[in-house]
DNA sequence: GTGAAAGCGCTAACAT
DNA sequence: ATGTTAGCGCTTTCAC
């Protein structure tokens, strides 16, 4: 394999030149240059990165941390990100936590030892706050994306949750439900707690009692716990509509449900964050707070190479940026 | 930022003994070993891997190219991907090449400038063996996934789209269907011919002329053409049944139809190629081929790292590991 | 069991 | 407009 110094001396030159033309430095007569062109495309020479990045300090790479890929939303957002960092000349490495602290953190590990130039993460929880310290100390920034840490100073991009929440619940009132239960995240997420809130304003601005164990919080992922729904059930009284926190958990509801042998919306009407199915949605079936993935990506990205590309200077201060849901109202709601 | 230097000086050792500590490689005494721990803890030290992967000549990163993250299929091979790769302490980047060899082959320029192990592959089409004789000239070795590519010798795991088509359009068959138009991607991509060829062959084996005109060519990916359905919809006689090669494919095909006021199945029997929506189908619809797409992604990462472990000797001959679809009868056939 | 020297492939800084 | 020097942070090789 051809390095630089391969190419100088094919062209005749020293290494400095091939440098000056590979990163279009200018002050290289055009004469030399097309020979060092010529010369790498003879060599078929490709510069190695790892030696450019080595000594410029910088990898020109963002890692992006979510929970699961297989989440139509993180997969968005990942989409979101990955075009943006293109059209910026940055490479995206994509890690997922599964929603686990300590698997974060190895990755976090990984991020500083291949010294990627920033980070955007969707955080496993507040105990992300000692991870994120991690990147502090070598000064690596990044962009918290869907969810806040507690305690953490940094770029966000979030949805409005509790707006979410509330508008959901809200249309369930609307529907004349009074007995609403809730299946959320671990209350260490962010977005856990504001859905929460929100679900819980919404019941008490109608006078509706929030009753705490009607609550039932459980991990975000796929693999969610069959037996909160059946606990729901056996309520008495039994509730007549369940809001689930995200899309996977409004699917085992319904699986759930199912198991039982009851149908929705009839027996039990149910609501939930995120749509479930962005793209291949032939049917759409649950009534949604649906969030605009994409832009979560693209805005936490350009936060990010704006904060790595500025240079000297006081950095910019923490900045917050807030995305409305929309609501979706289809056939789960019994609407 | 400490380097393996500081973290010498301060345990009173040579670089060298850090980096006996630090890759296990023994020959260290036990006090001296824990001497250097500990200078490490205090000094906050992570290795810089840019350093350690150019010395070694090796990265411990592999590369995914996929047409499309968004698409759940590709979702699942990723996550099957990174899983083992996990597994075998390698990193995995990840690319979208949106079907397009020109795109995927500024990937396959980044794969080799950053040095990847090995590269994961669906590839665009045919027109990628030139962009994969790219990695062949710096040895480095690749797998295909999904699809295979014309002229290209290498490990390749796909599934078997002609049984999974020549499958799914006798069911058409069996129930009593005659007029089978399909919607296909380009057949640029081995998948597309072979599910065409399946296609075909379940015509002609009961009889049925084979016809051209009703074999529309497309892109697999989400924006496809939507007049293609109207096409087929102007076609005398008109079709009573579609066969789309791939989810996005029968998604477009759905709204197209319902575009037009025509019912699934009533009006149109539809039947396709890979689950739409693995993971959050509530009430699935669409009679399919399922393709094991975890497996997929697996099953590849091990060939691959299998080949980049080999040591001296000969390399193994290329494998193909062909994966059965299973068919899943469902509503949007009619049954 | 430990260290010194050399160098991976590149570019920043300073000549000329 | 081009070249020289030095060094990024690590490991390989060979010494002791």
């Amino acid at each position: 394999v051809a390095n630089i110094s391969d190419v100088a001396r094919l062209a005749g030159v020293s290494p400095m030149t091939v440098s000056r033309v590979i990163n279009h430095s200018g002050h290289v007569k055009e004469e030399t240059r097309l020979r060092v062109l010529r010369a790498m495309k003879e060599l078929n020479y490709v510069p190695n990165d790892l030696a450019r990045s080595l000594v410029r300090r910088r990898t020109d790479t963002l890692a992006l941390i979510v929970p699961d890929i297989t989440n139509p939303f993180f997969t968005t957002v990942a989409r979101g990100t990955e075009d943006t960092a293109r059209k910026n000349d940055f490479r995206v490495v994509l890690c997922n936590s599964d929603e686990d602290p300590a698997k974060e953190l190895e990755y976090i590990r990984m991020c500083v030892s291949i010294r990627v130039d920033g980070v955007i993460i969707a955080a496993a929880g507040d105990g992300s706050r000692k991870n994120l310290e991690l990147l502090d100390s070598f000064e690596i920034p990044y962009v918290l994306v869907d969810r806040k840490v507690d305690g953490v100073q940094a770029d966000v991009v979030t949805g409005d949750s509790r707006m979410g929440a509330f508008q959901l619940v809200k249309h369930l009132i609307d529907l004349g439900h009074r007995d609403i239960a809730m299946i959320t995240g671990f209350l260490t997420t962010s977005t856990a707690r504001e859905r929460r809130d929100g679900y819980r304003r919404a019941l008490e601005e109608h006078g509706i009692p929030f009753r705490e164990a009607w609550v039932k919080e459980t991990s975000y992922m796929r693999n969610m716990d069959f037996t909160l729904v059946e606990q729901l059930l056996d309520c008495t009284p039994r509730p007549t509509a369940i809001f689930a926190a995200n899309n996977f958990l409004a699917v085992q509801v319904i699986r759930g449900l199912r198991h039982r042998g009851l149908r929705v919306p009839e027996d039990m009407a149910v609501v939930c964050f995120d749509d479930v199915d962005p793209y291949s949605l032939v049917e759409p079936f649950l009534t949604v707070a649906s969030q605009p993935a994409y832009n979560f990506g693209t805005i936490a990205t350009q936060l990010l190479i704006e904060r790595i590309e500025h240079g000297e200077g006081p950095a910019p201060s923490p900045r917050s940026i807030v995305l409305q849901p929309e609501v979706i109202i289809r056939k789960s709601s019994g609407h």
